[in-house]
Parts: structure tokens; sequence; C-alpha cells
DNA sequence: GTTCAGATACTCGGATAGGGACTGTCCGAGTCCTATTGG
DNA sequence: CCAATAGGACTCGGACAGTCCCTATCCGAGTATCTGAAC
């Protein structure tokens, strides 16, 4: 899986924490964990263009969360940076074969991809029952000073 | 994923109708769907190596199921062609950030790794819980003349 | 007929190239702020 | 003092190389089988 995925879920995260009227360019959501700045970017352009977070240009401008928090599943995150495609990709083995039907859908119909397809699909079950605000809890419980020093952090960045 | 993970499940589906005191060769296994047989033989080594396939050298030589087919499941398999790793690997971030612990272990703290391994414990877990005897016997159920059509269908290879 | 040695053919196993996707970087289009200038 | 305007700085967005893993292939080591001859 991208490296990618870790980096949109952590930046995401540091969203539900600051104002949501405030934009927050990518240098600093980037500075905030040491990475390339210009990468980070093109990791929320895929976030923007799944409708997670919207974009905002020139100065004073940068990102923020599209919808609540409570609205944002990490399936819909992981979905933006990997694509829709699931881990097993049925390539109809079977229509390679002796016997083989070319009329039949073997994604479908084959049961080692059904089989495949049911393992994804918890996989997605799991990822889809958690929001961010969820994580966003999670977190404030484990850790209850998150919120004020990750905004006092994002603060002095650029100071 | 690995496309040889479809290529090593069918396989091992195959050899699970195969009388199981004869060995398969590769390039026979390779035949039944058209593959490269040396590439395929490259994933049969890897599941050799983890010993769900056992394998036998020179003339009447190939490959046979190490165990039955009770006793392997889906997972065995998809972990000796993906490898040990889960998908999400976290790659500590909150290391490189600000107020970080170099003493903490962030693989098991942070709780953005600690969701995304529960899904992906949810994956192994679907995966875990399917046979390779589980899956012969839905074949078998859904397609009665698999068997002998597979059974033929090897002995007619090579002919 | 039996046995033994040699040759043979077959199979796995690891070492060797080629291609695609992820990683990382750069520069241009668009936008907002600001300072200046004129009324 | 106020307003309009031109300039400038900032940010996103897409286009451009580098690197690693998956795909594909080949040849050598090892082994069981078969052949032939000798006893």
């Amino acid at each position: 899986m991208s490296e990618g995925v870790e980096w949109a879920l952590h930046s995401c995260l540091n969203l539900t924490w600051l104002p949501s009227e405030q934009a927050v360019p990518a240098a600093k959501l980037a500075a905030f964990y040491g990475l390339p700045a210009a990468y980070l970017n093109k990791q929320l352009q895929a976030l923007a263009r799944a409708g997670i977070v919207s974009s905002t240009s020139g100065p004073r401008g940068g990102f923020r969360l599209a919808r609540a928090a409570e609205r944002i599943t990490l399936l819909d995150v992981v979905v933006a940076i990997e694509g829709p495609d699931e881990a097993f990709r049925c390539e109809e083995l079977l229509k390679r074969g002796p016997g083989a039907d070319p009329a039949v859908d073997y994604r479908q119909a084959c049961l080692v991809a059904r089989a495949m397809r049911r393992a994804d699909l918890a996989w997605r079950r799991e990822l889809a029952a958690r929001t961010l605000a969820d994580l966003k809890a999670d977190v404030e419980r484990a850790y209850p000073d998150s919120p004020s020093n990750t905004i006092n952090r994002f603060a002095d960045l650029r100071a």
C-alpha cells in the first residue's frame, strides 16, 4: 500500500483539530512531519478530487476538510489515495483454462475470486465503520493534550 | 497484490483434485492455464519454502500438497506469496513530528496504525477461516463435474 | 535371468534482464493582499 | 481622507525524472529412470 495513505490519514487528522474555517497550506502540513511538501501536495490533490478536502488558491489559501469529520470514513481516505480497485484482482484465469465458457463472467462465478472478495469486503467494512471523528475522539481520550499541542505546534511553524 | 496469488490459489486447488501421491511438474500446472512455466515455478518455490507444497526433483518429480487440504488456509497461500507484512506499513510518522518520544514504539501506540491493523486483521481472519478443502467442497457443490473434468484434462496434457 | 554401471532425460532452484508503479521534484496558472498614487 | 489600480507574493495544479518491486526468462545442480552388457 502507498505510503501516501499514512501521510493523508495523519494530515486529515491534524485538520480535524484546526479551526475548520482556516485553510492550511500543504507546506505547513508537510513541515509538521518533515515531509516533502510537493509530494504531500500531490496526495492532497487526490483527496480534493475525491471531495474529502477542499482547496483554495492564493494567499491565505490551502486545504480544509470538505465536510464534517463525522462523515469522513477511513475507507474514504484510503480509496482516495489508493484507488477503488480491490487488492486481489481476478484476471479470470479460468477463462484461459480448458472447458472455459467465454460468456461467463468469472469475476463473479469463480469461487476463488469470491472468497478473496469476501475478505476484501471485511477489510473495507472495518475501515468504513471508523470515521475521522471516531479517530479524533480516541486520540483525545488516550492523549488529552493532543488538541492544544497540535494547534500550538502548527502556530509555531513558519514562526 | 501480486498476480501470483491467483495462480497459486488455482494451482493448489487443482492439486486437491489430483491423486495426492502423484507429484505434478510445474510445467503441467502452468500448461493447464497457459501460464509461463518458469514463472509459475517461482511461485511454487515460494509455496514450498512456506511448507505448503513439497517438491521432488528428477523424472516423475514435481509438486504435491505437503499436508491435507483441510489444514491449508487461503491465508497460508497468500502469505507464502505476498510475504507476512501487512498492507499498511506504519512508518512511525509521529516520530518525525514535534513532541515525539524516541522511546515510544509508534507502531503500537499510534491509533491510526492501530485502526489500519484492525482492518488488516479482519481481512486475515476471513482468509484464515477458509481452507482449501472448504473451497474444493464449494466448487464441487456448484460445479459437480469439476473433479473428473480436472483430472481428465490434466491427463490429456502432454498427451 | 539377474545385477550393476553408465548414460540420459527430466525437474527443481537460483541467478539474470525488462517494465510499470510509487516516490520525489519542478515550474506555471490563478488568486488574494498590499502599497502606491491620484482625486 | 478615500478609492482605484498596479504590482507582488503566495498557493494549488499538473507535467517531468529517479528508484524499487513485480514480471518474465534462462541455465545449472541434482535425481530417478532406462539401457546395455557382463556374470
